[in-house]
DNA sequence: ACCTGAACACCGTTCAAGT
DNA sequence: ACCTGAACACCGTTCAAGT
């Protein structure tokens, strides 16, 4: 890349990043409905109109605040599967209680990474580390000799229909405790992969 | 009920219902951005003040169109499960199918839906006509002696996940065409029995 | 009882103007 | 090059006033 990137700009380093975690605190602190692009310059310490150097519209910001969300998703995923001793079987319980965690502890951003129109699932990176765990089950033989990508659709389904209804409040977990949302995403994976292995 | 339902009122009947189906029009014509109560106002004929003598405020319309959306989703799915002469198995298919058929047909009403913090599963129209197919296989035999809550869960999780990945666009079915869509569902339904037949 | 119009404090976006 | 301030067309909500 011929221009480089430049560290300075104005402010604290380039106001692109700042006004990404501004609008991240602002999205936790006032929810979705309080975060207006002149929130986020206020939080920002910036005029309203200054966010207009750095993206074209709101919609430009909400997306890259969602692209960060997978990045994190996908980093939460893998730091519960990569390198570890499990199985594909336990690798798959762990990955789906990463994503339903991951999930309700961000409910605003999920909401926000799964509402508009996205890239499709090939380009997610958790989507990623799902096949690979997937492959590895089929090539080792104790997965069904199935299509990954059908059995992997499977799976993600599971996963995130669980990790939807528990950020809508759907879920009825007693008391909202997450023992028992743990104990609800390990019984509905297990159930899973009874579907999945041979 | 003493008070009786007062038909006339002053417009179309009584404007509270007519509110409700402007504000569906206006959800489909000019996306959820464009839903404003001002612009539902305007579809209906009346001030932007006169919907404040039907709705407390515009989070309560909003509830009042989500909670018709579960309504009709409740019928879609009977429409295609109830008085049918198909097994718990089948049932189970065409159910997913008509769910996610519906989801795809109103993208905006099922964001909606499944947006805000709601009654929990078990008031969902939806999950009892799933729940009594559960029952229905799991009492004739074909079913695994789980508790029906925990399958019912497992299918609602899958039917659920692979609704929102279509609404969002995450699917990549080729070209967004029905048939594909179709077939994508019956798959992972398919699947999904595989894991709860004996 | 039900609706209107003005008013207030917000928005998103644009654009000339400043440094 | 980057940011500001005013301006415009919108919002949600409230409230006195009309019929």
């Amino acid at each position: 890349m011929p221009s480089g990137q430049v560290v300075g700009g104005y402010h604290h380093g380039d106001l692109g990043n700042a006004l990404l975690e501004a609008a991240g605190r602002v999205l936790v602190e006032k929810g979705p409905s309080g975060l207006s692009l002149r929130a986020v310059a206020r939080a920002a310490g910036v005029s309203h109109a200054a966010p207009y150097r750095h993206f074209r519209d709101k919609a430009a910001l909400l997306r890259a605040l969602s692209q960060a969300g997978f990045e994190r998703l996908g980093t939460a995923i893998s730091a519960v599967v990569v390198a570890k001793p499990y199985g594909p079987e336990q690798k798959l319980i762990e990955a789906s209680v990463a994503y339903v965690e991951f999930s309700v502890q961000y409910p605003e951003i999920t909401q926000l990474m799964f509402a508009g129109t996205l890239e499709p699932l090939e380009q997610v990176a958790a989507y990623e580390l799902l096949l690979a765990i997937i492959r590895e089950g089929v090539e080792q033989g104790s997965f069904r000799e199935r299509p990954p990508q059908e059995l992997a659709l499977v799976a993600w389904t599971s996963m995130h229909g669980l990790a939807m209804l528990a950020v809508a409040g759907l879920l009825a977990v007693d008391g909202d405790d997450e023992r028992s949302l743990q104990e609800l995403v390990r019984a509905v994976a297990r159930n899973v992969i009874y579907g999945i292995v041979k």
